[in-house]
DNA sequence: TGAATATATAAATATTTTTTTATATAATAT
DNA sequence: ATATTATATAAAAAAATATTTATATATTCA
């Protein structure tokens, strides 16, 4: 019982299926999720650890970041982020998605002058 | 995503699990839940009032009674409802099963020098 | 009709969860 | 070394949810 009730737990957040939505398309680091839901960092950080607890997502660091992705090593999991996430539509969190193109535009733009000039810039602050 | 979201906010609560898990074998009405729980009867209507506003249970009115039992009318929420139910082993949920089936045995008692006597009553109370 | 029963609802309280603000840690760059 | 960047965490405040207590409604029974 615990377990199934803290996979719901995980999944009875706004955020938090923003957060997978955002992920269903591949990995992201957090300044990336922080930027497409325009929210701050802890905040998003807070979301990310409830579910990485859960382990519907996972992590992976490089550096100075933190990369999520959707963990689906376990096949219930998977199914359930699977069909719950077909039931939110493109649309629903189009402004997310927006926020993030933007902001990984700029990113790469940066990283290209960055690898130029040998800097390592993420966010650009 | 308001919907589905409101779905697993409905799933994300402990006592609404084991409600459902009592409505996988059929129909109970109130007084049976409040039994098998043994909750006072507000708290559990509260929670069968949350599970009925996003339709994952359904009830049926017959005189003082209220019966509810599982909606299986959207075929997602059956399958999410089976996938979970059958995550919730027997033996967590095996008090509630032991009260129920005890207070429906005393219930079926009473219902039978009822008959006899032509009064009607559920909880004995 | 009046008492008893089954359930729902409203208001007050308690608890849990989320959000914010401040700060810590760790990696990289200068 | 020191500053900057990315992320996490702790503590306080705010918001949401659940629980209790009291009461209302509706049905049946005597």
């Amino acid at each position: 019982m615990e377990n199934i009730l803290n996979i719901f737990k995980a999944l009875c957040d706004e955020t938090r299926l923003r957060i997978l939505k955002l992920l269903e398309n591949g990995e992201l680091c957090v300044c990336d999720i922080v930027a497409a839901l325009d929210m701050i960092q802890p905040k998003v950080s807070f979301h990310l650890g409830v579910l990485k607890e859960v382990r519907l997502i996972k992590d992976r660091k490089q550096g100075k970041w933190v990369h999520y992705s959707i963990d689906d090593s376990d096949i219930f999991k998977r199914f359930l982020l699977l069909s719950t996430l077909e039931r939110i539509s493109a649309e629903t969190v189009s402004e997310d998605t927006k926020r993030l193109k933007d902001f990984l535009k700029i990113k790469h733009q940066k990283a290209n002058v960055v690898s130029m000039s040998s800097r390592t810039v993420c966010c650009g602050r």
